[in-house]
DNA sequence: TTGAAAGCGTTACCAG
DNA sequence: CTGGTAACGCTTTCAA
């Protein structure tokens, strides 16, 4: 049988509590009983306290648990997930938490769910996860603090939010392409939801589209484009090879719009590899626009509309630590910014 | 307070291993029972078994920790990390069991070690976490099993290992590039230890190369060509970013090497900008291999070394849960190729 | 099909 | 500075 702190007391001839606070509480004890302590441990082959057993005892799981879409492609793929997830991670680590991953399956909603109420954990960050998926229903039942990146109007509960005010921020884009010149634009969306097919998609407003992030952007577009003139393309997926994809169904129309509003970067991305796969000019002889503003953006000359990734993932770990009570804190808006760039130009002159 | 089982059970007038069963063991009890207590539960605002409470009892965890390496830019950000865990969390959500995530700070040490001795779950899988990191030393006193990526003589204790013989490997691609002829060539590093320089490195041999898998591939080219005639350089990072301007350092020279052997494919695609950038043309200037094959690769057309990447992950969580009791098992050789795009061609004759 | 009893390994409190 | 006592919330025999 595997040592516990009972063998290791029995062995130095001392209480458990002393053993214990040994380890938890060096200042405690003679700094003499304590090596006596430790050393008898290590002989003993004793791991250390037991982390189950501690978290139980002190009501605190030292973990939060994260819920994201896996998607089509691993959701990590996006260097602005990567960069939420690292300020995640540092203001994680700061209150010495760690990150249990819950990854969403598509196709076994259940496994998940199972997953979100077996987790050890203190609260939830729920990141990118489609509304109707049964995990979601299974987290609100363990009534752990939560926090969402969707700054929603049906506020839920009483979840914590930190996000964009994603429609202004896409209406910049746009705005930005109309003052341009531009007139005729495609809207790309990453539409994850399992079985869709990609492609163009006909919707009769932007409230059709499933996921928040994508419905709220296009609403953005809306904002400044008669959405009937708009053309929407679903990549199925949110990768670099999705966007290239998906971008193609409207580069190879013999009518082409004159620019494209990504969702996100990656998508963009692959836009602009489509648009030079044609032998295009981005921002000549069709625009390009992205949005989180991830390095690759500024390396590729990409306009896009940056958001605060890192300070994001930071905020949502504090406010989800620190709990606060008021509502005011409960709920931040962040800055976003267009940046211009060389894929964005005049709209070229129709043939 | 928040309710109990005990609560609920009290409540409905049954015993606590009742109520427990109807969470865990529905055939157990009659529908009818089951449905009155669960919606009796539903009343009481009860949140369902407790987690931590339920793992100490069953003495199973539920989750694995990763140790991975933050390095100096965010581990995720390379695809090849974005596969190995994609292939890692396939196979631990099919036994059910969740990853804890442990970023090994560069910075603090310490406080990476006390989130190791602190994690709930019932191993750990290292990956590219450097040897003399106080996390490794924190993990072990563990005793719990562990896997790693890297597959070494010095076998750990019982440490299951799955991975690819890595000298061989970069010796395909340095013979390849010596059958076309090339004599002076570079070896880029990612030598993520705190406080590294970029730039040029004079060591007598790959062994004073601190990271494994630096070494190890470090170790092939040398297998290929006399290492002192190599140049070695360090990016200091392991990103397409660091790749760039480690490659600059020897494209700058008047005597540029004829091609680069980078140990990843995120620092290759970084050499191959920096050749773009100065009007240079990979495969026919400068040859340049990367290593993993990972998507972005075939997209630049460059030459690299796969790797079963998803695999690997996904043996690396099935061994560990699995946790084989035959040695044989316990340390897997994954396969690698050599795969040939246009990023290498006959060395240019020197002028 | 249900219930009683016995822990799982620790930490917190409070007395000495 | 040290030790006894009482939980923490659950699961698992085993017997009824």
């Amino acid at each position: 049988m595997r040592p516990t702190l009972q063998t290791v007391a029995d062995a130095v001839g001392v209480s458990r509590s002393t053993v214990s606070n040994a380890y938890s509480r060096p200042d405690q004890l003679s700094t003499d009983l304590r090596d006596r302590i430790l050393s008898a441990a290590r002989d003993l082959g004793y791991a250390g306290p037991n982390p189950t057993a501690r978290s139980l005892r002190r009501g605190r799981a030292g973990a939060i648990g994260v819920l994201f879409t896996t998607g089509l492609s691993y959701a990590f793929s996006d260097p602005y997930a990567v960069q939420f997830l690292r300020g995640l991670a540092e203001s994680v680590e700061r209150h010495d938490t760690g990150m249990l991953l819950i990854p969403m399956s598509n196709t076994d909603e259940e496994a998940s769910a199972r997953a979100v109420a077996d987790a050890v954990v203190d609260g939830f960050c729920v990141y990118c996860v489609p509304e109707w998926h049964a995990s979601l229903a299974a987290m609100r039942d363990r009534q752990l603090p939560v926090v969402t990146t969707e700054i929603r109007d049906d506020h839920r509960g009483d979840e914590i939010q930190v996000g964009i005010a994603e429609r202004p921020a896409m209406a910049a884009a746009a705005r930005h392409l109309h003052a341009l010149g531009h007139r005729d634009v495609a809207v790309l969306i990453a539409d994850m939801a399992p079985a869709t097919a990609a492609g163009p998609l006909r919707v009769d407003s932007p409230d059709a589209i499933r996921y928040y992030v994508d419905r709220e952007r296009a609403h953005g577009v809306a904002e400044v484009f008669p959405w009937a003139e708009v053309t929407l393309i679903n990549a199925a997926g949110n990768s670099r090879g999705a966007g290239a994809a998906a971008a193609a169904h409207v580069l190879d129309r013999a009518e082409r719009p004159t620019a494209i509003l990504a969702c996100s970067d990656v998508l963009a991305l692959g836009a602009l590899d489509a648009v030079a796969a044609r032998g295009l000019r981005a921002g000549a002889d069709i625009s390009v626009t992205g949005f989180d503003d991830v390095p690759e953006a500024a390396r590729a000359g990409l306009t896009s509309v940056r958001q605060p990734s890192v300070s994001k993932g930071a905020l949502a770990g504090e406010l989800l630590l620190e709990n606060k009570r008021e509502t005011a804190d409960r709920r931040v808006l962040l800055p976003t910014e267009l940046i211009v760039r060389a894929s964005t130009g005049p709209a070229p002159s129709r043939s």
